[in-house]
DNA sequence: CGCGGAAAAATTGTATACTTCCATGAGGCT
DNA sequence: AGCCTCATGGAAGTATACAATTTTTCCGCG
């Protein structure tokens, strides 16, 4: 077998992917109308493989179909994230029942010594600060629904995640970013004492308030266009 | 205005449906290779709209792509019946938070009824009884997720029972019909004094009791073909 | 009588063609 | 000038065409 590793599995996933993706990453915004025939130009796959990712994002909620025009990028109300934050509340804490018993202290060490890192001063300079720790974030939490002996939640969390990923930037700002290091390093050191009770409430009350966050900061940033180019570059 | 609801959105969609309830019935078997020409001729549409519906079950599960031969049926394996019971659970429970504020007692009273009802010797009478309980099952437990003020929430259970439903009526048999009535009305009536912590006991309990009963009874029906009119008989 | 293998049939994945519908804009009417 | 009408263009939805691949059939050979 070379390095490379298993390769295209068909137009259609792959389509899917690269538009996921440029939703996900906030490429195309909230009202984007998705135009089938250019995007296929674009890509250089003809209409049929976009149209069925198209449907199935459709069924994922990331795109919607407006009747007879097309497809446009969903974007995500006040309720709908409260809504989405409920379950994965739910998802998480059931994870970390299991997920508390079988991640390493050595493994949750490592993380709290990166989570430490990022408070040094040196580190809070760094333009980057903040996006390191939205990372760090993100791994924390894939560390415990990993990890939680669930194949099909950590699916479900993933989906969640593509809905909320473009606006989760949001949840950390300079201003609370100290919280939310040091919400994070406090739900791990409390896993490491077994607590289960305990570290829930810290985790419950942590994505509640990062919610909050999220919402206080603004959804509606409804879509002007972009171009293709400008959309799909750098990812595959 | 006819009395005639709004029609076909378009033939994805009734392919869509059409195929997903096929499966939920259990028409189609785990297995089961979707040739999507011969259904294309069958359901008089062209193999376009047959794919992208068969694309989006993939997404969704229901379907596998079975790399250049079509689509199968996909089956469930006892893990997987396990981990979703764990996230219904979850959910069942989220919703339930609210649902016990949001659900009148009027409604709750109705319903313990009609599970009394079944307990009575000339409803086990009935050849449908088993049927009639399975069918109040759904709608106590929809009673708890619709009610749950979280419609994303509601949408993953719809989703998991779409996976579920097939094997669901394996929940219930005569045997354990009874501990089933039981524990719904038991249920209802903690509902309506209000009592959260102990109603979700029960519910929990009342999950990992029907799970255990579906995983028992079998979950390895693979599948022996049928013939296109059998599967897909008397629905919309 | 069963098995291997090649030809035939059918099916997939993708591209293209066709039809209908929606949107936009020009031009005439009030 | 403003509004309504209609023509024009393009895009969606669906069907069909085509190449590659897979399955099936069937025949000769062991």
């Amino acid at each position: 077998m070379s390095a490379t590793p298993q390769k295209q599995p068909n137009l259609t996933l792959q389509a899917c992917e690269k538009i996921r993706r440029a939703i996900m990453l906030g490429r195309m915004k909230p009202g984007y109308i998705i135009s089938g025939s250019s995007l296929a130009k674009y890509l250089g796959m003809s209409r049929t493989p976009i149209r069925e990712a198209l449907q199935i994002l459709a069924n994922e909620g990331l795109v919607e179909t407006q009747n007879g025009v097309g497809f446009s990028v969903r974007g995500i109300t006040h309720e709908e994230l409260r809504e989405i934050s409920e379950v994965r509340t739910a998802l998480e804490c059931t994870a970390l029942g299991t997920a508390i018993r079988r991640v390493p202290a050595t493994r949750l060490d490592e993380l709290i010594n990166r989570w430490n890192a990022l408070k040094e001063p040196a580190a809070a300079a760094d333009p980057q600060w903040l996006d390191n720790i939205v990372a760090l974030d993100h791994e924390t939490h894939h560390l415990i629904t990993d990890n939680g002996g669930n194949r099909y939640l950590s699916g479900l969390i993933d989906s969640i995640d593509s809905k909320v990923q473009r606006i989760q930037h949001l949840s950390v700002d300079r201003e609370n970013a100290v919280d939310t290091i040091g919400q994070h390093t406090a739900i791990l050191e409390r896993m490491k004492l077994g607590e289960l009770a305990e570290t829930r409430a810290l985790l419950e009350e942590h994505i509640r308030y990062s919610t909050t966050y999220i919402a206080r900061s603004g959804l509606e940033d409804d879509g002007e266009n972009a171009f293709w180019e400008d959309v799909f570059s750098g990812d595959l």
